[in-house]
DNA sequence: GTGCTGCGCACTGTCAACAATCTTATTGGT
DNA sequence: ACCAATAAGATTGTTGACAGTGCGCAGCAC
């Protein structure tokens, strides 16, 4: 169990704290999927996984938690968040206010060198063989982002912390359930040039408007998939409990 | 044998983890000033004052950055937070975002009795007496504090947790700096009346408009008073530096 | 066979000591 | 007198062990 998870094998970075490391080890793995969402996390477990002490876990762990990325309960331990229907919901309207906010200070206040470097990412993605296909948009964290570069050319420090400091990898972590619906990424990609046009016209309200229309589209698409398997859930039988969730990830 | 109930709740006091209570502790002492901003926070000494071990201080250290009231470096320290004039514009951008958005939701979503308990809140608010000297605007958290209502009465529980739970602090440390403005208690006390009004007229674009202008007033009023205060720095030769501040609050 | 009780294990919370790093004061040289 | 290198001190990062709590399982009564 948990074998896809190496040891920290000579990272030669060691002037980080082995804290830090573990810290965004265990990030990747919850977002990529590879620790299953709901599952419970064991400390002694992963101490030996990563071939560290406990005591960098645990700050590690209250990092995560900071991030969303677990829930903690006293005397009991530490879950991969999972989040509900509503809470997915809830967390992409506060996307749709903040993001919409970041794209009109990015309209008003990116360079144009920046510009330029937005509309090379967009090209790359369409050159994305997944994309190609429609099977997926290109899922690439950090600078390749598209949203990730739009928040930081906002030029809000506190605003890009939170969004993309916080918020970022629990967006990504569900993102890469969501993207693969038929029809949804050649939309997307069509949506983000219009952003991107209107932030090349430098007309912030545009802007705005455009990004928390496109964040309320994904939205609608998730609702969508919820429904899905709602119904195909219905002809099973059952839904997935939290609480039922007891596996660790071992396939 | 002598199977008493044990008293599982006697002392609901120290059912609390360590590390829960003097984070709670921290996070008072740095919002009321008891810890300078911008003062280091060393280890030892903290753990000899609240009497317990590294261990559990640690943790609560991290989740205090989480919180952003502390600023960590690795294998340097934490240091207590000191916002810039430019990051606490910021904030207040934010969160003129967030709580316009959740004044527009509790419009549409709170109970009447929810809105007579907030007319109720405000009511209170009337009655203090720093609040009829002019001079300061009832500063009490939680569930007497008009804007918590509020968030809490949007229904989104994912940003009531940001709101309430992350930011809320940091905010509420910086106003109790900047509430004490000659005419602004009795101006954000109308403001405030004015958007319960729409709360309970139920019209949540209205709602939402007048809490964005009400919040913005606020910041207008903040950077007032940065700019006084810069004036009379100018007068007296230099403005302290985050890096001159070493002091550690020891009176 | 079913439900309750008690035991034992595993896990989380906490602690004190060790190692690595940074800061500061001292000392020597220019 | 001033700057730089070095060593001592203090502080942070890490470790392993101990204590308290929750959970599962075996055994017993009905």
């Amino acid at each position: 169990m948990l074998d896809v998870i190496e040891p920290l094998e000579s990272s030669q970075e060691d002037s980080e704290t082995l804290s830090e490391q573990v810290f965004r080890r265990i990030q990747a793995a919850i977002v990529k999927g590879e620790i299953a969402p709901g599952s419970k996390i064991s400390e002694p477990e992963l101490a030996r996984t990563y071939g560290i002490s406990r005591g960098p876990l645990r700050e590690a762990i209250h990092r995560l938690e900071g991030q969303r990325l677990l829930v903690r309960v006293p005397h009991i331990g530490a879950r991969v968040v999972s989040l509900s229907h509503a809470e997915l919901i809830e967390l992409y309207e506060i996307r749709e206010s903040l993001e919409g906010m970041a794209c009109r200070l990015a309209a008003e206040r990116m360079t144009q060198a920046e510009i330029d470097e937005l509309r090379a990412v967009l090209d790359l993605h369409e050159q994305d063989a997944a994309f190609k296909a429609g099977v997926g948009y290109y899922q690439q964290e950090g600078d390749f982002d598209f949203h990730y570069r739009i928040i930081q050319g906002s030029g809000n420090k506190t605003l890009t912390q939170m969004l993309c400091g916080e918020l970022y990898q629990l967006v990504r972590m569900y993102r890469l359930q969501f993207s693969a619906t038929p029809n949804r990424p050649h939309q997307a990609f069509a949506e983000h040039h219009r952003i991107l046009d209107a932030i090349a016209d430098r007309d912030g309200e545009l802007a705005e408007l455009l990004m928390r229309r496109h964040i309320g589209a994904s939205k609608r698409n998730i609702e969508r998939h919820y429904s899905m398997s709602a119904a195909s859930a219905m002809s099973m039988g059952q839904g997935a409990h939290p609480k039922t969730a007891k596996t660790r990830g071992e396939s």
